[in-house]
RNA sequence: GCGAAAGUGGCGGAACUGGUAUACGCGCUGGACUUAGGAUCCAGUGGCUUCGGCCGUAGGGGUUCGAGUCCCCUCUUUCGCACCA
């Protein structure tokens, strides 16, 4: 018989796959059918979620790859049962509408909503399985009325609170940022700019009250990435140490202090205070002192973050000319003013142990302040005048009065105590974490719903008041105060407390706000009497899995939305403790030499351009197939050739074998039925339904399309002896595509006469009595070097292996003359000869 | 400086608990069918080779019958942290 392969003679009479017909065939169908509608009560849910976008008016290649990641897995797992959720959204508040709105004359709102058009158009000739009538925009009132809701219950539990605080301030952005939005060189994160201090009266979310439950609950996200893990426990910077009260020696006054090493307490030769540390005022500073102490202080505070930072061995400081007494001994030391000394961190206030601490070290080598050894190293001795460095480890406590003798965390443990114990400090955990600042004085964004009122103080706006509508203004132009402020109807309102006159606060939320719990409006979007009815998110939540740049959010939005869980778990509105079980960061897409697509660097791919041409299943595909899901992708177009070969192949041979097969479902093939060469590409089929199922399960979807191309040049070398076992293997392969695949598969579907979707029919399994090939191979080594192949029947005996092993010729040749010193038997495997 | 992860053909990348390194794809070489081929199909493709083999997973050591995989050192890259008391 002739080896029909999937060839199709003559091929020019059938065309290539027709992409662009077929895609939109089926992208209307999906719509028409609603087959991404999630119900609101699942039975068996699964719940996808990628992060929400920005509405920048087009999509690039990072986008794209995240969108089919998660198209994949909501795809896959609808195929296996569950009821996904899968929905999108909009974070659409944010400085480029007011740019765009300045630079165009367009109202911001206009230019986003014409933008949300735009983007929601591509998305859906993507084919990406959202269910669009959950679709959420934060820019919405019937949105943002729930973001405002948020802030009044944070408000209401003492969790929103306003103080005087220095601040960060982007002069470029002309607006305050959180911490989490400065990057580690001091800059803004959004326009680099330089990100100075200043000194103002804003809005803070109390983060830091679950300080303790979000360091201690990354251990319960294995699912995690553990860099993603790690920054956040860096972030929290949760320290565990201890409070000692010195006292201002001339005042009398408690001046605590927070270390990490309170065994090195006796060796306190001075105390530094942060320059902008409240305590500074408070002290009773010599008259001669106060001009020099006000220019320190005045200079600390204009250097930037970066200043201070840099050149990290340059320590300087300036003497207050008062003292401080050391509870433990009683003794006076100077009271420094330092710029080392962070003012928001613990105190604000460090004792200084030269001997023992690197940064103490130097600064009071600068000053020519003495230094006291009071920790030997186990089994040695330093002296203080030979140090050339702090002696930073642990050791055993010396000029420690009672303490002597005492190491380690044995040591530490005896000073807390004993501090503990006289009332003078005792055990303490301090975070590095602060509180999230998220007034903004830009006119984007949702309005804090709080009304200044001269009698009452900061007063919530009633829940029925809701939404405090964003007013038109005339003028975005960020000046550096809300543009709010200056649109009187807005502002002057009724205290809704006393009645009085009052005005509104003009400043709107961190658009970080909005995204901290857009996933729970998901599961309920439509509400207008609540953010969402808990029941509906119990029924949904957690998320299963959450997609995106997991790098770039990992100790903002990733710590701001773990906060909001937890609150909203609190006050009962949620019962879950951590929003999403497993976290999947989807690698950045680079040019084919590896540099990051970008403007500048002139080297943008635009997806919407390969989708023209070669079509959005083969591009998915490509980009699929280029590398694992998690890693960096190197986008070439000769990453295109190879997949687009497979669309073809599949259509081409779909087009062949679906001729006069219809849907006669055989479930599965019997030994007996088939010739052996049959068999054996059944077990083949069987062998790659189990790999593509694990790699699914796992994520690869690269190794996933090498086994479907692997069992397809098999299938091609397979005669079409047996009836229908072509369209029975083909109608499999269009299953196993079809989360990489949509529009491909469901057509294939389609032509094999199914009449539902494929996405309605049951993920394939393997069949496993046809899983194991009869024949293995077995490697035949001597000395660890491969020598030789036999192929034996599976099971077979192994010292009959071996015995076949050593008779074969090129075995022969080898231990010609020389000793079996060992025979290693690894059944199945190998055979390993050890001779001398 | 500290910490973590990684380094595999010309390229993107495979390889389960140590057990046939380089699956799959690109590219390349040759061929078939063709008016044509940027279509399709077939064969080959790590390096060296005296055609017996030898060498090969960043480099060097080690453990083992056997190492890409485990251990130690070095180099490189990426990422995070970097006055947090």
């Amino acid at each position: 018989m002739d080896k029909q392969k999937d060839k199709v003679a003559p091929s020019r009479s059938i065309g290539s796959y027709p992409f662009a017909e077929i895609e939109s065939k089926w992208q209307k169908r999906w719509d028409e059918q609603k087959l991404f509608r999630a119900p609101d009560f699942p039975t068996n849910p699964y719940y996808v979620l990628v992060m929400f976008a920005y509405p920048s008016g087009d999509i690039h290649m990072g986008h794209f790859r995240n969108y089919i990641v998660g198209d994949a897995i909501a795809r896959w797992k609808m195929m296996q049962g569950h009821q996904v959720l899968h929905p999108f959204g909009w974070d659409a508040f944010g400085l480029p509408a007011e740019q765009a709105a300045i630079k165009r004359k367009l109202h911001p709102r206009d230019w986003t909503l014409n933008n949300i058009e735009m983007s929601r158009d591509t998305l859906k000739k993507v084919g990406i399985s959202f269910d669009w009538d959950r679709e959420v925009a934060s820019c919405l009132p019937d949105y943002y009325k729930w973001t405002q809701w948020m802030f009044i219950k944070l408000f209401e539990n003492g969790l929103a609170y306003r103080k005087e605080a220095s601040v960060n301030w982007c002069s470029t952005c002309n607006t305050v940022l959180a911490n989490e939005q400065v990057d580690s060189e001091g800059r803004c994160w959004r326009c680099e700019g330089t990100v100075t201090k200043k000194k103002l009266e804003q809005w803070f979310f109390k983060i830091t009250a679950y300080a303790e439950r979000l360091y201690r609950d990354i251990d319960t996200l294995p699912g995690w990435l553990e860099s993603v893990r790690m920054m956040q426990r860096n972030w929290i910077g949760r320290s565990e140490g201890c409070r000692i009260d010195f006292t201002i020696a001339e005042t009398g006054e408690r001046l605590p202090i927070f270390t990490t090493r309170p065994d090195t307490v006796f060796g306190v030769t001075f105390m530094a205070i942060a320059p902008e540390s409240d305590t500074v005022s408070r002290l009773p500073i010599p008259e001669s002192k106060k001009a020099e102490i006000a220019a320190y202080i005045q200079r600390s505070i204009s250097k930037s973050e970066l200043e201070r930072t840099m050149g990290s061995d340059e320590k300087d400081g300036v003497f207050t000319g008062c003292y401080a007494t050391n509870p433990f001994s009683g003794e006076k030391v100077q009271l420094w003013i330092a710029d080392y000394v962070l003012a928001s961190y613990g105190s604000g206030t460090v004792m200084g142990v030269p001997a023992h601490d690197q940064r103490d070290f130097l600064f009071a080598k600068k000053y020519g302040i003495p230094l006291r050894v009071v920790i030997h190293p186990q089994g040695g001795q330093l002296q203080g005048s030979e140090l050339q460095q702090a002696y930073a480890d642990f050791g055993v406590m010396v000029n420690s009065a009672g303490f002597d003798g005492k190491a380690g965390e044995d040591a530490i443990t005896a000073v807390t105590d004993y501090a503990a114990a006289h009332g003078i400090g005792g055990r303490e955990i301090n975070y590095r974490l602060r509180d999230w600042l998220v007034s903004r004085q830009r006119y984007w964004g949702c309005p804090i719903p709080i009304i200044h009122c001269p009698h009452c103080g900061p007063v919530a706006e009633r829940i029925d008041n809701l939404p405090v509508m964003l007013p038109d203004v005339k003028d975005y132009i960020p000046k550096g105060r809300s543009p709010l402020a200056d649109v009187p109807e807005y502002t002057n309102v009724r205290c809704p407390k006393c009645g009085g006159s009052a005005e509104r606060d003009p400043d709107t939320m961190d658009t970080f706000v909005c995204s901290s719990w857009y996933l729970f409006r998901y599961t309920d979007s439509k509400n207008s009497e609540q953010p969402f009815a808990p029941e509906k998110a119990k029924a949904w939540l957690p998320v299963d899995i959450y997609i995106g740049g997991t790098h770039e959010h990992a100790t903002g939005h990733l710590l701001y939305y773990r906060f909001f869980t937890k609150f909203l778990k609190d006050i009962g509105y949620l019962t879950i403790d951590e929003p999403a079980v497993r976290l999947l960061n989807h690698g950045m897409v680079l040019d084919a030499i590896g540099t990051p697509m970008s403007k500048s660097a002139g080297n943008v791919v635009s997806p919407l351009d390969v989708m023209a041409s070669k079509g959005v299943d083969t591009t998915r595909l490509a980009m699929h197939f280029a590398a694992p899901c998690g890693k960096e992708v190197l986008w070439s177009e000769d990453g295109i050739v190879g997949v687009d070969r497979l669309v073809q192949r599949m259509y081409r041979l779909a087009l062949v074998h679906s001729r006069d097969h219809g849907t006669r479902e055989q479930t599965s093939y019997k030994r007996s039925d088939v010739n052996e060469e049959t068999w054996k590409t059944y077990v083949r089929l069987n062998q790659t339904v189990k790999k593509v199922t694990e790699d699914l399960d796992k994520l690869q979807f690269n190794t996933c399309i090498a086994a479907i191309m692997e069992f397809l040049n098999d299938l091609g070398e397979l005669d079409g002896s047996v009836p229908r076992f072509h369209a029975f293997a083909i109608q499999k392969l269009t299953q196993l595509l079809a989360p990489l695949t949509p529009h491909l598969s469901e057509e294939i579907w389609e032509m094999f006469g199914h009449a539902e979707s494929v996405f309605k029919s049951h993920w394939p399994d393997h069949d496993s009595e046809a899983i194991e090939d009869d024949s293995i191979t077995i490697a035949i080594q001597i000395n660890g070097k491969l020598r030789a192949t036999i192929t034996v029947p599976r099971g077979s005996q192994p010292q009959l292996v071996a015995a076949t092993a050593r008779a074969i010729e090129p075995v022969q040749k080898h231990l010609q003359g020389r000793e079996i010193l060992k025979e290693i038997i690894v059944p199945g495997k190998l055979v390993n000869f050890v001779v001398r």
